[in-house]
RNA sequence: CGGGGCGUGGCGCAGUUUGGUUAGCGCGCUUGACUGGGGGUCAAGAGGUCGCCGGUUCAAAUCCGGCCGCCCCGACCA
């Protein structure tokens, strides 16, 4: 491509909306530009960035077995209500209607949508298996977005659905896009950490998600730094910490404490510390009421509470709800003589406890001096809390987690049959019984790898591509665009190049020097080639390496070499 | 939605507290000349509903009210 040709509008600052540097140096490049929160449009060069990513997932997804198809991002309500999705999905899908007054949405996912095409056509388990993918936009209405293209309205996104005959079958075919993952990451020079996650809104099991370790991310991911266990803050479990000593006085005790809602301020009044009090949480769940009981420092993890009571509608009881069942306003919550029909369920490390502070479910008052079996009885006992950096491996003996930023950049998991059986994906097995497809369901955050690939890949001076994601994998900068035989030169590395198959940007333009090199800095292709002084005066071209700045000056004949070989590493 | 910040030429900003000529500066842009190895120099230019609406006032970028938009933190989340 010819520089004087091409589309290449980069700003020289940053617009002050952009704080972290993919967004700076992708918006400093142009490759995309903003139309509204979250919305970008991508110009010329981020749409080739784009798809080279797609090319490399398309690559991997076909060669693991998966067949491309296209979706609408219009999806008719109908089908959003047979899975029971329209109101329940978060965030909230974005709903137009048509002059019709028909409903739509617009997709933020395509469960129902895939799961109707294949029950259109699905007859017998001779059908089975098969995935399909597509690369597609897709819409969620953010309550806000950020970072750029890490977390947009509209996104681009790979998304592959697999049908098979049994469980059996969905393990072959989660494992195969497991591996065409790694491969499409191991491509893209991205060092993924896979964690374990949670299914969200979507739903399944054997969740995983890619992470990126990025400073910017806006996951935490805990890693034990001695065993190989990972996992989303979401659901990361740790050891409870050791208990705490007995104190003096040993048994319960009514105390004062006007106004202490907080932990923070029961801890000050009683001059205790937040480890030796014990939270109550209420909650309504699809069987009345729980209490939730943690550890004064440690926070609850909803996600677990929501299984541990096997609840769909788990929310936070209500103010009025608590002064009903603790006879107390919020904040003097306690496990003590609560009523019968509330189920207590207490973190693990509750149990490592003894002589702890609860409230007394009174107001203006605390209990000291409590402990599990004398004061209160729990009803079931399970791993409630947010795990924290430093706490202790729950799957080794040595380790310790340690709390990473991270971008999720795809994640797989195991549908099993929720789907199919609400959309009818039903086939006949090979004794004519009606049986119901079992899927998974495997996501790439394409618009977001680019965000990842700059983050990642970055320095002062502007983006440092990786080869195969590069929108121009090398850079030929002509210094003295006047002088006819310079010129002549470069023109013919610039066809020989692309002979060579590679995509190559010709800088031709009358611009200074400077110019040119900062731009190339920015655009950050893998291999720059300059054309100027040297090159008249010794023959020579330089070749620079972007990302190492390794340097090198090759004669003319031996340059297309010199480049394949510089980008063998790049 | 809660908290915070911002909105002045394409981009980055000053000016707003304390209302008062013609709204400035840097970059970018146009033209010309010089220059030609890291966003070069000089000269001459163009470009502004000061986010929008309303109000106060002799007078509003500046004060008041409402609204809109954007960013960050939180809540939520593949």
């Amino acid at each position: 491509m010819r520089a004087s040709e091409y589309y290449i509008p980069t700003l020289r600052e940053a617009p002050a909306e952009a704080e972290i540097p993919s967004h700076r140096l992708l918006l400093r490049g142009g490759f995309i530009r903003p139309l509204a929160a979250g919305i970008f449009t991508y110009l010329p060069f981020g749409q080739r960035v784009l798809s080279k990513v797609e090319q490399i997932i398309r690559e991997e997804m076909n060669r693991a077995g998966a067949h491309e198809v296209l979706m609408s991002v219009l999806h008719p309500r109908e089908l959003w209500e047979k899975s029971g999705r329209w109101d329940t999905f978060k965030p909230t899908p974005l709903r137009v209607t048509d002059r019709a007054e028909r409903h739509f949405c617009l997709g933020p996912t395509h469960e129902e949508i895939i799961t109707d095409l294949i029950a259109m056509d699905l007859d017998s388990y001779r059908d089975l298996p098969v995935t399909l993918y597509q690369i597609q936009v897709k819409f969620r209405d953010e309550l806000r977005a950020r970072g750029g293209l890490i977390r947009c309205k509209e996104f681009i996104m790979k998304d592959a659905y697999s049908f098979d005959t049994s469980r059996e079958g969905l393990d072959r075919s989660y494992d195969a896009m497991y591996d065409a993952y790694v491969r499409i990451f191991e491509r893209l020079k991205l060092p993924m950490t896979v964690v374990e996650a949670e299914a969200g809104s979507i739903g399944g099991t054997d969740t995983r998600e890619f992470m990126l370790l990025a400073e910017n991310g806006e996951d935490t991911v805990f890693m034990c730094d001695s065993c190989d266990y990972a996992s989303n803050a979401e659901c990361a479990t740790s050891r409870p910490a050791a208990g705490t000593e007995p104190s003096e006085q040993g048994r319960r005790e009514l105390v004062d404490t006007p106004d202490a809602k907080t932990v923070e301020q029961v801890c000050e009044m009683l001059d205790v510390t937040p480890d030796r009090l014990v939270k109550t949480l209420l909650f309504h769940t699809d069987n009345g009421f729980a209490a939730a009981l943690v550890r004064g420092d440690r926070a609850l993890n909803e996600f677990k509470l929501a299984r541990a009571v096997e609840g769909d509608k788990m929310r936070m009881a209500d103010d009025a709800e608590v002064q009903d069942l603790t006879g107390a306003r919020v904040g003097f919550a306690g496990p003590v003589d609560l009523p019968e029909d509330v189920t207590i369920i207490a973190d693990h490390e509750v149990r490592e406890l003894s002589d702890f502070v609860t409230g007394a479910n009174q107001d203006d008052a605390h209990f000291v001096g409590v402990n599990v079996d004398v004061d209160f009885e729990v009803d079931q006992w399970a791993d409630l809390r947010e795990a924290c950096h430093g706490d202790r491996c729950s799957e080794c003996d040595t380790g310790t987690l340690q709390a990473r930023r991270a971008i999720e950049l795809a994640h797989v998991f195991k549908l099993g049959t929720t789907y199919s059986e609400a959309l009818g994906a039903t086939f006949s097995d090979s004794e004519g019984r009606e049986q119901v497809a079992v899927m998974g369901c495997y996501g790439v955050g394409v618009s977001r790898i680019i965000a990842g690939i700059v983050e990642h890949y970055h320095d002062d001076d502007g983006i440092i591509w990786p080869r195969e994601s590069a929108p121009f994998e090398a850079a030929i900068l002509l210094l003295s665009p006047n002088d006819e035989e310079l010129r002549g030169i470069a023109d013919n590395l610039y066809d020989e190049l692309q002979d060579a198959g590679l995509d190559v940007l010709y800088d031709e333009r009358d611009l200074s020097p400077g110019i040119k090199f900062a731009e190339a800095d920015l655009l950050g292709s893998p291999v720059r080639l300059v054309v100027g002084r040297t090159t008249r005066n010794e023959g020579k071209v330089e070749l620079r390496r972007r990302g190492d700045g390794h340097e090198e000056l090759v004669e003319l004949e031996d340059t297309v070499h010199a480049v394949l070989s510089l980008l063998e590493d790049a």
